[in-house]
DNA sequence: GATTGCGGGCGCA
DNA sequence: TGCGCCCGCAATC
């Protein structure tokens, strides 16, 4: 199955971006020892890309991946597989206030994804839908992760059809406020605290009033160092000890993967920066009334309350025309998310591949809602940061 | 309770 | 033989 376009795809990213270095496949029983350079831990690998990480990088230890992925046994047991779960949508294809879809992340053990689906969607109440991959062949994403001395190498095959689901820190995070919801009662100071502010300003405070409801609220800070640039493990590549000579990490997107926007912007675009700054008026998390087709939106545990992560952004360039079975959704989708409601502005330098889409959805949603979508409210743009914000979050980098 | 890794087993091409 | 997938188990978080 599209054996003969992966193998092109695969010849691509090996041969022309790095020569020798991932001239290699995982299944290949000596992989290269010569390793010059290793990958910084990348944390939305797509498409037919090889990876090489040092032994001692924490996330590829843990073949960790935003992906939903779970465990798929190949009979091999020098070669890890993990096929790829795809995101839980809402079956009404409802929108939060500014305009983001819902992407959950599927929970990786099957009852407990059975399970997921039948909650219902935290946004408007509705059923929830699995949204499997087929970005390979028909067949979900594959990863293949194998360790080799002081390496780890990485290959994905096949390029996601979906957006992203909410990282791991993402859904954590949202089964602990929805815990946090049941645990507190209406008459709970802190969520009256909540109504008050809400009642004030119209939107949902974020930075204030959230980490009241959050029990970790250091996670997020660990969100935001998942990604590769800001990893601890991935900053320090142990691997000039042994060689003499260290293969510092390749830049991110290098490899042709996402690129993705580094994880922090995502977590700071989710509301989960520490309350050091003044609340962001946006509609960055929050839906006070979600603007969806539920059948009864006042069925809505605690409307009020909802935390709707804006997940993921969503853009993901998946969004190509075989979008999988959702073809009207995915078009809905091409305009969704990016930078305009996360209180965050761009990047200030040029994003990969990845990232360009990124760039683009900033660039979208900068110059308004024009376009595809065109729901009011959708992009908040950037007026809804503030400086501080700005400035504050710069220096992270 | 959820995640992760492992392995047995089955069906299909 | 390779692959996808289901299932159960144990360890871990």
């Amino acid at each position: 199955m599209l054996k003969g376009a992966d193998d092109v795809m695969e010849q691509e990213d090996s041969s022309s971006r790095h020569g020798e270095m991932t001239s290699w496949d995982i299944n290949d029983i000596k992989l290269p020892q010569d390793v010059r350079q290793i990958d910084w831990f990348q944390e939305w690998p797509d498409s037919y890309v090889k990876h090489i990480y040092s032994s001692e990088d924490k996330n590829a230890q843990r073949h960790h991946s935003s992906w939903a992925m779970r465990n798929t046994n190949n009979h091999n047991s020098r070669i890890l597989k993990k096929s790829c779960l795809g995101v839980v949508i809402c079956g009404n294809n409802c929108s939060t206030l500014d305009g983001r879809k819902i992407y959950l992340r599927p929970a990786i053990c099957d009852k407990a994804r059975q399970k997921q689906q039948r909650k219902c969607c935290p946004n408007c109440n509705g059923p929830l839908r699995l949204l499997s991959c087929r970005g390979h062949g028909g067949y979900p994403v594959t990863n293949f992760w194998r360790h080799e001395g002081q390496f780890i190498f990485f290959q994905s095959k096949g390029a996601h059809d979906h957006p992203r689901p909410e990282t791991k820190l993402e859904a954590e995070a949202r089964r602990s406020i929805q815990k946090s919801q049941t645990a507190f009662s209406p008459s709970s100071p802190k969520l009256k605290r909540i109504h008050e502010i809400k009642s004030l300003t119209g939107a949902m405070p974020t930075r204030e009033a959230l980490p009241l409801l959050l029990s970790k609220p250091d996670a997020y800070l660990l969100s935001a160092n998942f990604g590769g640039r800001l990893s601890k493990s991935s900053r320090e590549p142990m691997l000039g000890s042994s060689s003499g000579q260290p293969p510092y990490p390749r830049a991110a997107g290098e490899d042709g993967d996402s690129g993705e926007v580094p994880t922090w912007s995502r977590s700071l675009a989710l509301g989960k920066t520490p309350s050091t700054g003044r609340p962001c008026h946006g509609p960055a998390v929050p839906v006070a009334n979600p603007p969806c087709a539920a059948p009864d939106p006042q069925q809505c545990a605690h409307p009020g309350t909802q935390l709707v992560l804006p997940v993921t952004e969503g853009g993901h360039d998946p969004f190509r025309p075989n979008a999988g079975p959702l073809g009207d959704e995915s078009c809905e989708e091409k305009s969704l998310l990016g930078y305009s409601s996360s209180c965050l502005p761009p990047p200030p330098y040029p994003v990969p591949r990845g990232g360009g889409q990124h760039h683009h959805q900033l660039s979208a949603a900068l110059r308004g809602s024009q376009g595809d979508g065109g729901e009011g409210g959708r992009h908040m743009g950037l007026s809804y940061c503030n400086d501080d914000m700005f400035f504050n979050l710069y220096p992270l980098r």
